[in-house]
DNA sequence: ATGAAAGCGCTAACAG
DNA sequence: CTGTTAGCGCTTTCAT
């Protein structure tokens, strides 16, 4: 063994022993039980401080077999469509008495390029070894069959994508549909030429673009994709490519999120482009720097809060021991027109 | 007692049993102890797999008196730049077998106006209880005293901010020397009027406004100091005040963090501002989107990802059981500019 | 209202 | 190499 163990700290036996009450009887008072009379609560209570009591509560989660603990699973922090996600979780566990615990995936500012699988296993793992009452995640990239073997019978909600499996509830938004929705939106203000710029093929979130394909097949359009890695770069790689590569510049363009849509406009402004007179451009999660004064960037609103909320209160359900078959909450998408989208060119 | 406890689950007892051998050798195959014959750890893995075992961390941990876990806190996850701290905190506990387990201040996005020092506390008090190996605090707002009385002596590296408390360390950039250093770089541009937007007087984060304050007192300049919520919102209002009420409009304003700069770009525009036309203006902590392409704002550089790396590891060397006196460790900040500042226009 | 006693599931000497 | 024996610090019947 590496390190040593942590110098013993005072116990409820110590403060027991020099209150001279039992053991059983501190244990009540920590847990604020009425049963105890307020004499001696006052003379537990007192000696507790006195000594420097620290309840130990691996100790007390061991013996209650009870964690009021939900473990939150979220993919990275660069993303601040997480943010929104996690500042619903915090809502709809208000009141319920649980606590949150969360763990990230993956810490580099590129995650969604290399995602650890090792990293986001260790983590549920780590959740369920510690006995958690439920988990929540939040851009899980795993299979389904995967994290069934991972949970082990803990029950979890999945956010932002439907995954499923025994025992897992799923919260997530209508991405197909706000794929459709993002067409069609350009195209009613009179895009033709209208790119994609969609996440890798290998992650389990396509539905944007296959809501994107649906939409231009249905409306004789042609659908021209490119993959890249959902950040701020590789929206930008994926523009200079579209730029560089179509033999019609398109008009508008979709991109899988607003991180890539933000790059997309970083290309488009080095291109010497102007948005939206050259090119409208409409990103997706609506995260609070598509909303900022000085973006204006268009977005497809996925409700991420709502879906965190949502999310928190399923899994509460779930704990007070609701069974029944998974259940699937998607919710409709809606789009937030801002300044970066108007009518193409010719058409003004 | 509300809910009831989980169903329990396979223990080790149970795979001992089943397998033939003791519960003692069960636990050194689970620890992959090297002491086990092959043999016997092949038929110990089987079995355990069989019978579906985890773990129970809570007793491991309560039995072994140690739980490899650092605890980390965040204010918020709506600001980048605890996203880059994460980061740098990963970095730097890479390889020395801890896990990392992390809790959040404020969930909404207005944190920092109204942190709740409850949760805070709630979220320190947690980690000391699960009896992690330390505590890493990034935003923490609380009072020397609080934090002194809240750790009962688990080592802790407070990051951002210089905190003189027993056992505690800090590792911060140099808040004073960055505001200096901000006056300065504008002044050499040409500007005399510049305004500061300064955090909340109530937060112990002050250093910055400060040095702003001495350097422009000593270039003999007038400050001027709006104070507001560290927020895009915050940073709008203020930049709305200083527009209406300063009797000559300032040519440059330096915002104590990107969020308030970003929100102070916002208000300029609303206004009709051309920025760096009209006025200049310099945030602070250079996340990720001053950097973007779109917004392409200046900021001062505290490399937040080098804090958290370096408080991770100052922080291992305490676990390690390396003891003396406080460390404070102060980076240099250095400015990045970029399009949002120029020389004022009565210069070029 | 308080105490005694039996665990919770695991680790850690210590034998052998 | 493997088994025995004590705990880790707390909760939880069950008495009284």
């Amino acid at each position: 063994m590496d390190s040593r163990a942590r110098p013993r700290s005072v116990t409820m036996e110590d403060v027991a022993r020099e209150a001279g009450v039992s053991r059983a009887l501190v244990s009540l008072v920590m847990r604020e039980s009425p049963l105890v009379s307020p004499a001696r609560r006052a003379l537990v209570l007192e000696t507790a401080e006195r000594l420097g009591y620290t309840p130990n509560r691996l100790a007390s989660r061991l013996a209650s077999n009870r964690t009021h603990t939900i473990g939150v699973f979220l993919l990275g922090l660069h993303n601040p469509v997480f943010a929104d996600i996690y500042a619903g979780i915090a809502e709809g566990i208000e009141g319920s008495g649980e606590h949150l615990m969360v763990a990230v995936g993956a810490a580099e500012q590129d995650a969604g390029t290399d995602v650890d699988p090792a990293r986001e296993a260790e983590a549920i793992t780590s959740f369920v070894d510690l006995r958690v009452d439920g988990i929540l995640l939040a851009g899980y990239t795993g299979s389904p069959e995967s994290l069934t073997a991972l949970l082990r019978g803990t029950p979890a909600v999945v956010i932002t994508r439907e995954l499923t499996a025994p025992g897992v509830d799923s919260v997530l938004a209508d991405d197909r549909l706000g794929g459709r929705l993002a067409v069609e939106f350009l195209n009613e203000l009179g895009h033709d030429r209208i790119a994609h710029i969609a996440s890798r093929a290998t992650l389990p979130y396509g539905s944007r673009r296959a809501g994107y394909v649906e939409a231009m097949t249905r409306l004789g359009l042609e659908p021209l994709v490119v993959e890249e890695s959902m950040t701020e770069r590789g929206g930008h790689r994926a523009m200079g490519e579209i730029l560089r590569t179509a033999s019609t510049r398109p008009t508008a363009v979709f991109a899988n999120n607003d991180l890539a849509a933000l790059g997309a406009l970083g290309a488009l402004a080095s291109a010497g482009l102007s948005v939206p007179r050259d090119v409208s451009v409409l990103g997706y999660d609506d995260t609070a720097f598509a909303a900022s004064d000085v973006v204006q960037l268009s977005s497809v609103d996925q409700h991420g809060r709502d879906l965190g909320r949502g999310a928190a209160e399923q899994l509460l359900r779930r704990i007070a021991g609701e069974d029944g078959a998974p259940v699937v909450r998607r919710l409709a998408p809606r789009i937030v027109p801002r300044q970066s989208v108007a009518p193409p060119r010719s058409w003004a």
